[in-house]
DNA sequence: AGCTGTAAGTTACATATGTTACGCCGATGT
DNA sequence: ACATCGGCGTAACATATGTAACTTACAGCT
């Protein structure tokens, strides 16, 4: 009757037969202290272990590892869809959920949200509610070309789900040029309008890649700008129409002289950041924002995860 | 984000990052008592689920299926030897590590002890103690002729063992004859000693087969019986020296009218009847005990064991 | 023999856990 | 629209758990 034997026995009892610690030691007849001993031992001997039986187990893991090694607040991941196409559904349905909780439990007093497919469905699975006194900010000016996807369209829903209060930026992404982005934002309408986009203690995310898939490279671009000039000087993707490289800083390039949008460290300031994006070609901007430490919340799909995690 | 999601979550906190309850509740927005239905559930679903990784696991396993099955206190279940003949060996040594602990626990006040090689070995490997007023009272009769086991050996062992006052039970196993042996016990000497055997809180006995090995056979029974003709009754071995059959009874034969022992009946109120036997020629007697319920605890070989639970 | 260090038991206590009672809210059905 | 009902959150509680402080017992050493 060896220490090994101890151990399984007490384990059996405790995990199989439930019986409690103190009834385990009366049978066996020792110390509840070392019952509680005998367990704790036989958890950390690996005697016994608790294993998961589930699909969602991996990404649970995934979950914790990202929250470790970026110091995330939290990471929701989902299964890739088969279908590429689901992708912004099935993100859409799991930032919703996760802001449905945000909200229910109180913590959102002001939302800034960007824009895109993801957030446009975000915002259309987002349970409604009128409990708070929330304010629904947009973070980026408006698409002077038109789009199903329209930042002021992603804004005006989300405040009409939430009863909230709903600001506009009414500003266009993209200045023509450096000195004429330099002088709206001196402006002091404009001026207002940044400073109060990131003067919300929530902000909802996606980012851009720089494939022609990319709905900034579709609608957003000025004409002029070429997707293959950004991606020479090491753009990977863009966060708020900035576009940055693979460590997350802002690459040189005009465009992002020219950007009507909080600057980043503005942005950093946010307590709490949610960043929805995934599928593969948002791998690269995604992992830079990890990297520069743009993001408190991650959601996203398994796949884009363990490729995170590689 | 569905229930099982969740399940899975709060398990993967609780059991791999070892957070509190409270502590997940907090960080997944919900209540204590939800993250404590969800533990629960994803237990009972089998979600996550706490497997044995011992190869004593089986062990203890069967040990509580015997328990459960037939009504018993407590099981024991040693590997089974590859040599035989060390089965006396490790039962000795489970028999012995049980009993110590009993007597530590001061749950032995007296103690009736049987003969054989695994009791030989049990004192043998009994650890010495001083502590509590015991008595040791022999539960058989002796051997008229001589063996290396007798049970005024085995009773003397113990009682030195355990600095115990020593009972031996002065008689024969068996009389000559049925009516030899009803003459011997009407004497008041002999039925005080019968009634000192059976008047003891713990006893610890291991039974005989029906086999040439058994040491019954060879030392103890009448030199004119045939175990043959115990067999053609309907014998499967004894336990004090009666032979019973596959139901635990008596068989009908002339020796279980010449034994001298205590009847079964008083036998059967001995709060804590713990026998030690185990091998295969010992399977058909140790599981009609157990069917007649004449043990509260068993010590065996896996073996056995598992043979006993097909 | 007496001393001393270690290991184990005992007690006590701060947390953690599982469960109950109760009340709010939203859903359902008339 | 109103009443009923079930589910969920809150709070409270009785247990169970994990630890720390203290005591006792034992074994080895001088």
């Amino acid at each position: 009757m060896l220490n090994q034997q101890l151990m399984v026995k007490a384990s059996w009892f405790y995990h199989v037969e439930g019986l409690t610690q103190a009834q385990i030691a009366d049978r066996m007849l020792l110390t509840r202290r070392r019952v509680n001993e005998l367990l704790a031992a036989a958890l950390q001997q690996g005697i016994v272990r608790v294993s998961f039986n589930s699909p969602l187990a991996d990404s649970v893991e995934m979950e914790a590892e990202l929250c470790r090694r970026h110091g995330l607040t939290d990471v929701v991941i989902v299964p890739t869809p088969n279908d590429k196409a689901q992708m912004p559904l099935v993100l859409g349905r799991a930032a919703a959920m996760f802001l449905d909780q945000m909200v229910h439990a109180g913590k959102v007093q002001s939302l800034g949200v960007g824009w895109g497919a993801t957030l446009r469905e975000t915002a259309h699975q987002l349970t409604p509610t009128n409990s708070a006194d929330i304010k629904v900010h947009s973070m980026m000016g408006g698409l002077t070309r038109g789009s199903e996807v329209n930042t002021f369209e992603i804004v005006r829903r989300f405040a009409k789900r939430l009863n909230a209060e709903c600001h506009y930026l009414a500003a266009p992404i993209y200045a023509d040029d450096p000195a004429s982005r330099d002088t709206i934002i001196a402006q002091s309408v404009f001026a207002a309008l940044l400073r109060d986009a990131v003067d919300v203690n929530v902000c909802l995310l996606s980012v851009g890649d720089v494939t022609q898939e990319s709905l900034q490279v579709r609608y957003g671009l000025p004409t002029r700008t070429e997707i293959s000039e950004l991606v020479g000087a090491g753009a990977v993707g863009d966060l708020l129409g900035r576009y940055l490289d693979q460590d997350g800083c802002e690459i040189d390039h005009p465009l992002n002289r020219q950007v009507i949008s909080p600057e980043l460290e503005e942005y950093r300031n946010i307590p709490c950041r949610i960043i929805a994006s995934g599928g593969f070609n948002k791998r690269q901007i995604i992992r830079a924002c990890l990297a520069n430490d743009l993001v408190d919340v991650l959601v996203t799909d398994s796949e884009t995860a363990s490729w995170l995690l590689m």
